[in-house]
DNA sequence: TGACTTAATTATGAATTCAAAATTACGCTG
DNA sequence: CAGCGTAATTTTGAATTCATAATTAAGTCA
C-alpha cells in the first residue's frame, strides 16, 4: 500500500491534457504571441513530447478559440480582434449576471467574509498602483463569485471564454480614469453580494463586464491606429 | 479555373474536425450510448481512419462534456444526469435570453418573416402530434434567433451546451400538459420578438428553458425511479 | 468451490514512420 | 535582374509501431 518512491501526490495526467494546460498559460502570457504560427517542432522539444500529443492538445486549443488550425498549413496563435472582443464580453456579461443571481442565494458567510478581504487587498494594491497585483487579486474575485454560484458548467463557459480575453497584455492597460471607474464598480458588487441582492448584483456586473468591454475596444482601437 | 473532377465544392476538412462532427452525431443519436465506452477500434473500421484522428476528435469532445476520458482506461460517452441538468439549463437560459436581447435590435423584417413562418409549421406539427417534426422546427426557430443576435461566440457556446442536452431520447417525452405549456411559451416568444421587445423575449426566452428544465428533471427522475 | 496470485491478452498513450502538401531554393528565360 | 516554372526541402496529417497499463484468463491453495 505504501509507495515509497511516490514524493507527492500522483499527477497521474495525460500527456495531451498537461500540454493543454500548458499551452494556454503560453498563449495568455504571449509567450506564443497573437498571430505568429505556433512552433510545433519547437515546443516538442522544449516539452519533451512527441507531436502526437501536442497536435491533440492543438485541437483541443483550436475549439477554444486559442489558435486557428489552417488545413495543410498548421496552428496559428490567434489575435484579440475588435470583433471578437465586441461577440465575447457581451456574453461574459449575460455569464457573470447569472454567477451573481445563483452566488447570493447560496454563497456561505464565510466566503462573503473571503471575498470582502480580497476586496480589500484590491483596494490596497489601487492605491499602491501595483496593477499586476489589482488585476491578479480582481480575477481571484470573480472567480470567488463564480464558485459561490455552485454551478460547474457555468464555472467552465466563463473560464474559457475569460481565458480569450486575458491573451495579450492590454488588459494591463487602463487609464486611470478607467481604474477609478473599475474600482467604483467593484465597490457596488461587494455592497451587493454582502446583501445577497441578486438582480442587483447581476446587473451590476453585466455594466462592468459592459466598461471593461468599451476600454478595451478603445485600447484596440488606439493600438491599431498607432501601427497603421 | 474548371476543376473538372471536382462533383461540387472541395470539402477539404481534416479528418479530425469531420470525425467530431460524426461522433457528435452519433452520441447526440444515442448511436452510441450513454455510460458505455467508445468503441475506439470499431469506430476506426468503421470509418476507414486510424487512431490518431479518432483520439484527436475524442480529446475535443472530451473537452465538450460530451465523453469523459479516463486515464489508461480510455473513453466512456458522458450520461445526462439530473445534476448535469440543473446546471445547464440555467445557463443556457441566461444565454437565449441574451440571444433574445441582441435579435430584437438586429433581427431583419425578412428573418421574422422566416420565424413566423417555422411558428406556423411548428403549430402544425403540434396540431398533427409529431413531435418529431415539432422539435426540428422548434430548434430551427431558437437556432433562428440565435443568428438573429449576429454573435458567433454565442452561437458557438449555445450550440456545445445545446448538444449535451440533445443527447438521449429524453427529450421526445413530454406530456401532454408540458406540451402545451410549451406552446403557449413559443407563441409569446413569437409575439415579443415581431414587437421586438428585448426585455420581455429575454425573460420569456429563461423562463422557457427553466420550463424545459423542470420537465426534463421530472422525466430523468421518474426513469431513475423506474430502473430503480 | 471460491478467493487470491500470477500469467496471457488486450487496450491505451505516445513515439515513430511515411505519404502528400506546402514552402523554399534554385535556375531559366526574357 | 525581375518574373516564372521546376526541383529540393520542410512541414503537415495520418498510419503504424511500440512500451506500458489495465483487463481477462488460468492456475493455485485453502
Amino acid at each position: 500500500m505504501d509507495q515509497i518512491t511516490n514524493p507527492q501526490a500522483i499527477t497521474r495526467t495525460s500527456l495531451h491534457h498537461e500540454l493543454v494546460g500548458r499551452l494556454q498559460t503560453l498563449i495568455i502570457n504571449a509567450d506564443l504571441e497573437p498571430g505568429l504560427k505556433v512552433p510545433e517542432k519547437l515546443l516538442c522539444d522544449q516539452f519533451g513530447v512527441s507531436r502526437t500529443p501536442l497536435r491533440e492538445a492543438l485541437k483541443v486549443l483550436a475549439s477554444d478559440g486559442l489558435v486557428r488550425l489552417e488545413p495543410n498549413r498548421g496552428a496559428w496563435v490567434t489575435r484579440v480582434t475588435i470583433e471578437e472582443v465586441e461577440e465575447v464580453f457581451p456574453v461574459l456579461g449575460a455569464l457573470e449576471a447569472l454567477s451573481g443571481e445563483l452566488a447570493c442565494q447560496n454563497i456561505t458567510d464565510a466566503e462573503i467574509d473571503t471575498v470582502k478581504d480580497l476586496h480589500a487587498q484590491m483596494m490596497q494594491s489601487y492605491g499602491d498602483s501595483d496593477l499586476d497585483a489589482y488585476f491578479s487579486i480582481n480575477q481571484k474575485i470573480h472567480r470567488a463569485i463564480l464558485l459561490a454560484a455552485r454551478n460547474g458548467t457555468l464555472t467552465s463557459s466563463c473560464q474559457a471564454l475569460s481565458l480569450r480575453m486575458q491573451r495579450a497584455r492590454y488588459l494591463a492597460n487602463m487609464t486611470q480614469g478607467r481604474w477609478q471607474e473599475a474600482v467604483q464598480e467593484h465597490e457596488r458588487i461587494l455592497e451587493f453580494l454582502v446583501a445577497r441582492d441578486g438582480p442587483n448584483l447581476a446587473r451590476t456586473l453585466t455594466g462592468h463586464m459592459n466598461s471593461k468591454r468599451l476600454s478595451v475596444v478603445r485600447w484596440l482601437q488606439a493600438e491599431g491606429a498607432k501601427r497603421g
